[in-house]
DNA sequence: GTTGCACCCATACTTAGGTGTGATGCGATA
DNA sequence: TATCGCATCACACCTAAGTATGGGTGCAAC
């Protein structure tokens, strides 16, 4: 039995028919992946490590709520796990409507079951991507938390190109002070370089868009 | 009658039927937009100003070749215009196809006349963010092409924030030779500052990507 | 064969960046 | 109240970066 570990992708497969549901899980599983099935959008969001690696398939048709609203949920929710759609009834403007909002792939039932494989594979390879991304980011906005109000603003106008003279007039301050703070920072972000810190800074401006 | 500038946006509607073709002109027109119509694929590829700015809306049923064909083949041609497409006998399968291969939206005909303008619009709007951000790194991508190799070679090394010392024993060269070369480079692609050509030597990679 | 370009280097000098020592003041928290 | 983090600055010192002067080679085009 493959041991489940936190780093381990975990499918989470959505969908009200229970014969669907396990349908699906076999599939996955005689592939080598990890499923978990869930008969409600409720159930889903009850399970934990949703937060961890992985992809959603879901059934378009729910009850209490469509697929598609609850795509756009999951966005609000920050929950980014990349969603493959599944429905037995949908139409095109449906089909357009989930690729607009992201969703990795938009299967009509019945379907092959290569398509399905290939469908979750390419949505765990997004979301492996993502994280790696997003590791590198997240790591890079802790460090830059630490920083102080003053070390913050000082970092600002360095990656924008200033000299510290530059900086010390803007901000009222004498050189030295900037280049405490200047030197301040480079340490709390780990930056090697002027060059380091720009490239960090820059991840900061992508993140918060 | 609005004049058309090489700035003005070009709607080049790609469609069989001319009575479909007609229609959809003057549509766009009513909303201020300029259009051309072709009834045949090579006509449009006929076409001059294809480099300018605008969107193709596309029957996915044309003479010869598949408009989600011709889709992929615009990519090789190198032509990135947004492609809006459309079609009367479409399924999910086909939706989901333009839409991974990118394309603005996919419209069922009869389709209301408010959803393709919405659709148009979107590209247009998408086709000018793409613009501005081409013209930006051709620029940098010009100015890097006046670089000698040497000179080229010592910017790799300063943007990855490499001491001019370090790139001197690297090179095999003294410490003033790559302050020379480090002195050019910066002129040329007119970096004010060494944030400035860290942030063009990041866009010129993503360029190559 | 001269002209132009890329490439290379030494010396000398100026400006910019970085660090350490030592010191002051402020506000929050233990 | 004492201590800690933050912010500020002066002085001194060192390294790194940038530029100018002046000179050298090799190569290719005209």
């Amino acid at each position: 039995m493959p041991q489940v570990s936190s780093e381990t992708p975990v499918v989470h497969i959505v969908d009200d028919d229970e014969s669907q549901r396990l349908g699906l899980d076999s599939l996955l599983r005689s592939v080598g992946l990890t499923a978990r099935t869930y008969g409600t959008t409720h159930e889903f969001l009850k399970a934990d490590r949703l937060d961890g690696p992985g992809c959603i398939v879901l059934d378009v048709r729910l009850p209490g709520i469509s697929g598609l609203d609850f795509q756009e949920e999951l966005a609000s929710l920050g929950i980014r796990l990349p969603v493959v759609l599944m429905t037995g009834h949908g139409d095109i403007p449906m089909s357009v409507r989930a690729m607009k909002a992201g969703a990795v792939d938009f299967l009509s039932k019945p379907f092959r079951e290569q398509d399905m494989i290939d469908a979750v594979t390419l949505a765990l390879n997004r979301d492996r991507l993502r994280r790696a991304r997003e590791t590198q980011s997240v790591a890079v906005l802790d460090r830059h938390a630490t920083l102080s109000p003053r070390e913050r603003e000082v970092m600002a106008l360095v990656t924008a190109g200033k000299l510290n003279k530059q900086i010390a007039a803007e901000l009222g301050l004498s050189e030295v002070t900037v280049k405490i703070h200047r030197g301040a920072a480079m340490r709390k972000m780990g930056a090697r370089s002027l060059a380091d810190l720009v490239r960090m800074a820059d991840a900061l401006k992508d993140q918060s868009r």
